[in-house]
DNA sequence: CTTATAAACTGATAAAAGTCATCTTTTTCG
DNA sequence: CGAAAAAGATGACTTTTATCAGTTTATAAG
């Protein structure tokens, strides 16, 4: 397959406002621009591979893209999904490690390549953007904390029910007095971010249906109930 | 109980050369002493507590303190275990959030406060202060990352041999051709690293005891054979 | 010293979730 | 279109681990 080119300038970039970037300077973001490259993915794509050195940032311009760690008997764990608007790969360059997970294209993703230099140049000369991706890392952190907890101590019912809230709310599209997650995921994949078997994500999918919580709409699916399902998730209902 | 201050410069600090406040000019560092509060907290008092604001930062001078979030059932599920040198709340303090998490001291410490003006004044000054902290905290974030694929995919054995591998790294000392973890810890504490309930790990040390992996000493525990328990772990041995 | 309290330990049991085998449905691709 | 492959689904079975109840040992406090 192919690497195809794209271009489009970050200040035309419609995800800029979703982005880090936003409100860098347009002397910074022109840096940034001029040596950036983009590449058009097809679904299964790598971008980077686990134990490989990090060159730049990735920046997500479309599509979806899943980061996750393969453990000895080649099972899956997804340790985040990036949309647009999303860094991806900044950990293991800001940190100077090798990456710790391989990142996969889940949906036609088109994704803007800048090379560790010019962004390591800017955030130097903008202790402001520096603030910035501090914050954003540390925000990160705090949300890898709360799973781990959750791992640790909740049901994979109640972690299931809990993931499906946090897709809804990162990918969820109103309508029709309820939500759709706008995310195709497979069972396996959905049990790569849960922490399980397919099986039992399959069997736990069927009952949520058949207690009306969910609805399936093609490979995609839709919350009905999200009180009752967060009351699944042992989480307070606000 | 009251809080005793004490009082150690920076400069003279036996743990600085651990700390990411090495290597700070003179004047960075004195800004940093000269706005310090240093406490002695004795075993179980508490430095922070879950849903606080952050108000400066904790730099540890002796001790232990675990750092750890409850979840409904008021299970702990502890997130790290704080040694001389190390910061302590850095996390909420930089994302400029609430603690997510509570701290209590495991053994009697001195830890001292630096006010988050003081704090965040050296690091905005000093770009290259600030790339160390960015520096760790992505590091921080990638042993999380391992933690959580260790959580969803590896049997409570596993976890437990691979926590006992992590600790004798961390707080071993070596002695005898074995290497003995200085820190004691509760069956119960142990249980919230691992996360499993307390008599699973009771149940697995004293099988690891009998398979001569392991010695207990005291409340303290001997790694025995680190190979061995590698195995256990299912980790790659080097 | 001795009583109270907490921690460590043991056994029995039940629930949760993984694994394996099999079948059906959907998707992909020549 | 039609075959092959992948994904989804279901049932039977096993293993792991949590939970509960009770005992022993260690630690702390008066």
């Amino acid at each position: 397959m192919a690497k195809v080119e794209f271009n489009i300038a970050c200040t035309l970039c419609e995800h800029l406002k979703d982005s880090l970037f936003n409100g860098l300077n347009p002397e910074d973001l022109s840096r940034i621009n001029n040596h950036k490259t983009c590449i058009q993915y097809k679904k299964g794509q790598n971008i980077f591979y686990e134990g490989t050195r990090p060159t730049g940032l990735y920046c997500m311009n479309g599509g979806k893209v899943k980061v996750y760690k393969n453990n000895v008997q080649g099972k899956e764990f997804i340790i985040y999904i990036a949309k647009p608007g999303d860094f991806l790969g900044y950990r293991a360059l800001l940190s100077e490690e090798f990456y710790q997970a391989t990142a996969t294209v889940l949906e036609d993703a088109k994704i803007c390549f800048i090379p560790k230099e010019s962004f390591f140049e800017v955030l130097q000369k903008n202790p402001l953007f520096m603030k910035r991706v501090v914050q954003a890392v540390c925000h990160e952190m705090g949300i890898m904390e709360e799973k781990l907890a959750e791992l640790a101590h909740k049901s994979v019912r109640e972690r299931l029910a809990a993931n499906l809230l946090m897709l809804k709310e990162t990918y969820g599209m109103e309508g029709e007095g309820s939500v759709l997650i706008e995310l195709a995921l497979s069972r396996e994949d959905l049990a790569s971010i849960v922490g399980t078997a397919t099986e039992t994500v399959i069997r736990l999918l069927s009952e949520f249906k058949s207690e009306g919580l969910i609805a399936f709409e093609g490979k995609k699916i839709r919350v009905l109930e999200p009180k009752k399902l967060a009351k699944q998730a042992d989480l307070i209902v606000a």
